[in-house]
DNA sequence: CCTGTAATAT
DNA sequence: AATATTACAG
């Protein structure tokens, strides 16, 4: 039975990577000849960024192993990564370099040039591997060895080593080679796809009938410190209002990274929620603040396209881990949705109230106390808040302690119900020690204090020698600030002496208790729901019911 | 299709 | 712990 080899080929895509002129053009005719898809590029970089776009579907790559701008192994590993063969061709075998090659996952390791009859099997190659991935994806595993787990560089290690194994045609025409989802059994997992309401009800229901759908992983990228230096200076380039996951990826030019591990990472950036993995420099910057321009155009995409409201280059500092179990219970606080829609709405001007904030919910160990994009926003647009914003979004996130707030302030009149009010008995409460105690340490250098209703339990705490005091000082995640308040802050926290209450009061000056209040938010009936909306409100009651 | 958000998987 | 993937919505 005569399988038809033309029509198999004429499904794989070959992408050649050199800059040898003349070995592509050789290349080329030969491969198409033989009617595979012939894509070229000359370098390892470009090639990456064919792969990000995901246009095309590669099968094969031929790679010479000397691009010059040494990308080559990168881009073996992305390859990998999307499952795609890679053939190294070198113009002088190096044993050296063959096997560090092959160790990382290269096909096979060839010198120049190929030969014919090597290009007219190259499909099997491609068959081979559905096939086995097939298998895998069965949950045969035995044509895998066990060993690796989580290493992305061992797809092809196997192949190699099982060369016995000779391709056998399926009869299955194999015009879709492309769409079958390829499996591995290590590094792809079956997934049941998750049904999710719009009713916000989550579906538990896990149903087996799902067909397994594998899903290939992306190659894990790190967003180190330079790379996101990168992101960020495309971000500062793009502007406000025109930061997209594609703009970014272009601007950035940096090969191997696709779209949504952009959107990945702006997501993160977006909600403060992103931090350097493993050591951080401990640089002091000063001030790191560049001047973002200022521009704050709105897309015509209206509200998307929000820069991310992190620094370029962000210490780390480290976060201490507190367990206490108020840590845990405290209920996120959403400031995010203290709309500054609705403070520019209440300031004076509506015409500025479509200025988009993307959702700020921050997460626990997350207190942006230094954004400059918030500093700007500000007194560029509003006028609103002001200069002693930053101390008192420290101080803010002492009271919240757990809450984390990022605060956007403006100057609301509204007025912390819950904070001060001794109806809400939360006195036993454990979050409610962390509130009220952080109270105390504000009022108590505007001598105001202790009027209505601190816990008991707080005054205790305060009057046996104010222990927690210095946890709370301690609680919020510095790590985003760099600025000089942080600074001080940070090597405040790090004194040890007795005086650091007296070193906080004299930091930390508060006259105007009205910053306090304008941080949070009135209670409300109206529960947001859905966000999107047009005034979201802080659903403050979360304090509360949290307590109970 | 691209974008943003939240949830969840790895 | 940091990323990737996904559902869902716009």
């Amino acid at each position: 039975m005569a399988v038809p080899y033309n029509e198999i080929r004429k499904e794989i895509r070959v992408m050649l990577v050199d800059h040898d002129k003349d070995f592509v053009n050789e290349m080329v005719d030969l491969l198409q000849s033989y009617n595979y898809k012939v894509t070229t590029v000359d370098i390892a970089s470009v090639a990456m960024s064919v792969l990000s776009k995901g246009k095309k579907n590669i099968d094969v790559m031929i790679i010479n192993v000397n691009s010059p701008d040494l990308l080559s192994f990168q881009l073996l590993a992305q390859g990998l990564g999307l499952n795609i063969i890679s053939l190294f061709v070198c113009d002088e075998h190096d044993a050296v370099i063959a096997k560090k090659a092959l160790n990382e996952g290269a096909y096979l390791y060839l010198k120049k040039p190929l030969h014919e009859e090597f290009i007219k099997n190259l499909w099997q190659f491609v068959l081979r591997e559905k096939i086995q991935n097939e298998k895998a994806g069965e949950g045969l595993e035995e044509n895998f060895d066990q060993k690796n787990v989580g290493d992305a560089d061992d797809i092809c290690n196997n192949n190699i080593v099982g060369e016995n194994n000779i391709p056998i045609i399926i009869e299955e025409q194999s015009n879709n080679i492309h769409e079958a989802d390829v499996v591995s059994n290590k590094k792809y997992k079956m997934r049941k796809k998750r049904g999710r309401k719009s009713t916000k009800e989550i579906n538990k229901i896990d149903s087996k009938s799902n067909a397994n759908k594998a899903v290939r992983r992306n190659v894990y990228i790190e967003w180190t410190v330079d790379l996101h230096a990168k992101f960020m200076d495309a971000v500062h380039q793009l502007g406000e209002g025109k930061c997209f996951p594609l703009q970014i990826l272009e601007v950035m030019n940096v090969p191997g990274i696709e779209r949504l591990q952009v959107a990945s990472h702006l997501q993160k950036c977006r909600n403060n929620n992103w931090r350097v993995s493993k050591e951080q420099k401990s640089i002091h910057h000063p001030s790191g603040q560049r001047s973002t321009s200022g521009s704050q155009q709105r897309s015509s995409r209206g509200k998307f396209g929000t820069m991310p409201r992190l620094q370029t280059n962000v210490p780390n500092l480290q976060q201490q881990k507190y367990h206490r179990d108020q840590t845990q219970r405290v209920p996120k606080f959403l400031l995010s949705q203290l709309n500054t829609d609705e403070i520019f709405t209440r300031g004076e001007s509506s015409t500025q109230q479509q200025i988009y904030r993307p959702q700020l919910q921050v997460q626990p160990h997350n207190l942006c106390i230094d954004n400059p994009f918030n500093n700007t926003f500000l007194l560029t647009q509003n006028n609103v808040g002001g200069g002693k914003q930053q101390q008192h979004e420290i101080l803010f996130g002492m009271l919240g302690s757990q809450g984390q707030q990022e605060s956007i302030i403006g100057s609301t009149s509204y007025r912390p119900e819950l904070a001060f009010n001794s109806e809400y008995q939360h006195t036993q409460n454990d979050y409610n020690l962390d509130l009220n105690a952080a109270q105390v340490s504000t009022y108590s250098h505007s001598a105001i204090m202790f009027g209505t209703n601190i816990g008991n339990a707080t005054i205790n705490e305060l009057e046996a020698g104010n222990v927690n005091f210095q946890h709370y000082i301690g609680e919020p995640n510095m790590s985003d600030s760099n600025n000089i308040v942080t600074e001080s802050y940070a090597s405040f926290i790090e004194g040890s002496d007795s005086n650091e209450k007296e070193n906080y009061a004299s930091y930390f000056n508060f006259n105007n208790m009205d910053y306090l209040f304008q941080n949070l938010e009135p209670p409300s009936d109206n529960l947001p729901y859905e966000h999107g909306r047009e005034f979201d409100h802080v659903y403050s009651d979360d304090q509360v019911s949290a307590s109970i």
